[in-house]
This record gives structure tokens, C-alpha cells and sequence, in this order.
DNA sequence: GTCTATACTAGGATAGAC
DNA sequence: GTCTATCCTAGTATAGAC
């Protein structure tokens, strides 16, 4: 089957992008990964960026769709709190590729492909809708531009202290995930 | 005279790894940058990778240098809000070189490198040291674990937020520290 | 200790048979 | 659409003259 076969080629490519980043990500290992030869996936994907933009595009549409899944009866805060808890629960798991670096050549392709930017515009109208909806009823700081607090937001997925506090072994994942929560929205001070 | 040369060549490797990470530094680029022969590099350090780790030594040293320069009449919290306002400026000036992920090259020679290993302790230690007083007189959230308030400042140093902001454009740097300060200490939540 | 020139390898991409 | 075999560039590292 054509299709399950490129699953398992996004597959792989979004764990290693996930465990080593774009650069340090080499097709060999992809094709080992996937168990096909390199050439194999040439017939699929024309290059190492599309290969990778593709994951890219996949964990954006899986974003989408859990926003889409959210109880819209819940209030806004609520929802983006547990945005941030899916994010890092994906992180955790070794399933969130690494932004490339600003000088990628990953990046050029990632903001040429429709797929990606319209998600990432999609996620982003919707979580800003709802920071500022936060912002009016008290629950968040109104003091700090929206674009600010959906700046924050974007980060865990790459927040370091997630693989920090894995490799520490000192704390369940739950444990990982109430802290870090904590620290985002309530920050490091007494409350 | 040798020094000034090899200090030549450390910052333009640490700019060159602010600004696009180790696997994406090449060699070429930084004796372009030197404007020395790419041999010439080699007769001063071994590998690339000894490059790398002597911007990460230098910039752990200018760490514990601020350190040692801070009023120590002070409070806790403060010391420790003005070590994040410095790494934020470092980062902010290009000059932060961005971790290794954990599977690259660049870790091992990291973790063998005395002088790094050295520096990192030496900072871990007294920032330990302040946190600990801070949660006991109550500044710092006495229920996050000393190690998690610790791994949260560090990730400053490597906060995608600033670089984000900073290319939006909208705000100046100072605006761009207060509102991380805020968000870094204060949390996303009203209070 | 700097240079030019070159060796060597990893890795992205392709040819061509089946 | 998969394979084996190969191409070719980029990039790390070194030789050897000055």
C-alpha cells in the first residue's frame, strides 16, 4: 500500500528529526529506519527538505485536529492549557521534530509549502482568538501582547527542560508535564 | 601575537554557532570569517569539534565571571533575575552559542572538557545555592524542586521567544527582556 | 604559524536493471 | 516502486613549501 508505506517513511523521518534536528539527520538512517533503500525513498520524497517537511506538515495536522477536538464549552484558558499539556506530551514522547535553525535551508522550503503555513496559520488565528479571549475575562496577563504569551506558548515544544528532567529520572512523566505547566503559567515566583 | 588570533577565531565560531548551530558551522566559514587559511585554524585547534567546545568553555566563563561580579548584599531572587536578564542579552546580541542536540559529536568532546565541566558545576552550584534561599524566604515557589527552577533558567539561554520577537520587529530589546523576566518569573497567568 | 594544494569521506542524489 | 551501484559535491582534515 503507497500510502502506508509514506506514513512509515514520515514516520521515521519525524522521530529522527525529533532526536537529532535537520542537519544532523541523514537519509541513510532514514531508509534504514524505514527498512527500504535509499533510492526507494527518492521515489517518494524529491529531497532530504521535503522528506522532512513533511513530517513537519503531518505533526501541524495533528495539532489541528486537536484543537478540533477540544470541548468548546470549556473556558478559553482551560483549552490552551491543555494545548500546551498535548505539545509536551508529544515532545515527551519523542514525536516533536526540531524547528530547523534560522539559516536553515529546511526553512525556505517549510515557508514555501501551502500544507504547513496554512496550518500553522490555522493553529495560530485560533489560539490567538482564545489568548485574548483569556485576557478579557482575568484569566491571563492582560499586560503582555498576545503575540507574546502565543510566542511562549510555541516554545514548550521545544522547551529543553522536558529532555533535561527525562534524563534526570527522577520524575514521571505526569510529574514532568504539572511541572512545567506550572512554571509557564504560574511561574517561578510564590503566588 | 597568538592569543588575540585565537581569541579572533572563538568568537567568530561562537557567533557562527548562535547563529546556525554545530552541524550547520563549517570550517570554510570560519576562516572565512578570521580571514585566515582553513589549515591555519587547525594548527590551533585539532578538530571542529575542539573549535565548538572552546566557544562553549569561553561563554561558560564569561558566565562565571558575572557571577563573581554580582553584589552579593543582594537578594537571592535578584541575583538570580539578573543572570537570566544577562543570559537574555547575550542571546539576544548573538552571541549565545545553541546546545548540541543529545546525539551530537559535539557532546562527548563537551563532557570531557574539563574546563566546561568545571564552569558548568561552578555556576549549577551557586545558582543551586541561591534558589534554595530564595524558596526559603519565599521569593521563589518552594514546591518546584531546586533542579526544575534551575533547568528553567538555563533554558533562557536557548529561548526561541527572543528570537521570534526580535525578528517581529514590534518591540525594542529592553521590552523584549522585561516581558521574558515577566513571563520567566511571573508566569502567563493574571496575578 | 601561514599559505596553497590535495587527500579522504560522508552524504545527498541519480542511473538503470528488474 | 524496489533494488544495487554509482555519481558528485561539500566539508573535514592533512601535506608540505615558505
Amino acid at each position: 500500500m503507497h500510502i502506508a508505506r509514506e506514513d512509515a517513511i514520515v514516520s521515521a523521518v519525524n522521530r529522527l528529526l525529533a532526536e537529532k534536528g535537520f542537519e544532523a539527520m541523514t537519509v541513510d538512517e532514514v531508509a534504514a529506519e524505514v527498512g527500504i533503500a535509499k533510492a526507494s525513498l527518492y521515489k517518494h520524497f524529491p529531497s532530504k527538505e521535503d522528506l522532512a517537511a513533511a513530517a513537519m506538515v503531518r505533526v501541524m495536522n495533528r495539532a489541528v485536529a486537536f484543537l478540533d477536538s477540544l470541548d468548546t464549552t470549556q473556558p478559553p484558558l482551560e483549552r490552551l492549557k491543555r494545548v500546551v499539556r498535548w505539545t509536551i506530551e508529544v515532545k515527551l514522547d519523542g514525536e516533536m521534530p526540531s524547528l530547523p535553525s534560522e539559516s536553515s535551508s529546511l526553512r525556505q522550503t517549510l515557508t514555501t509549502n501551502k500544507a504547513y503555513v496554512d496550518g500553522l496559520m490555522n493553529v495560530s488565528d485560533r489560539l490567538g482568538g482564545w489568548i485574548t479571549e483569556a485576557q478579557e475575562t482575568g484569566g491571563i496577563n492582560a499586560a503582555l501582547p498576545p503575540l507574546v504569551v502565543l510566542y511562549t506558548l510555541y516554545a514548550r515544544a521545544c522547551d529543553p527542560v522536558l529532555g533535561f528532567l527525562k534524563s534526570a529520572g527522577l520524575y514521571t512523566n505526569e510529574q514532568i508535564i504539572e511541572m512545567v505547566l506550572s512554571t509557564c503559567f504560574e511561574g517561578l515566583n510564590t503566588r
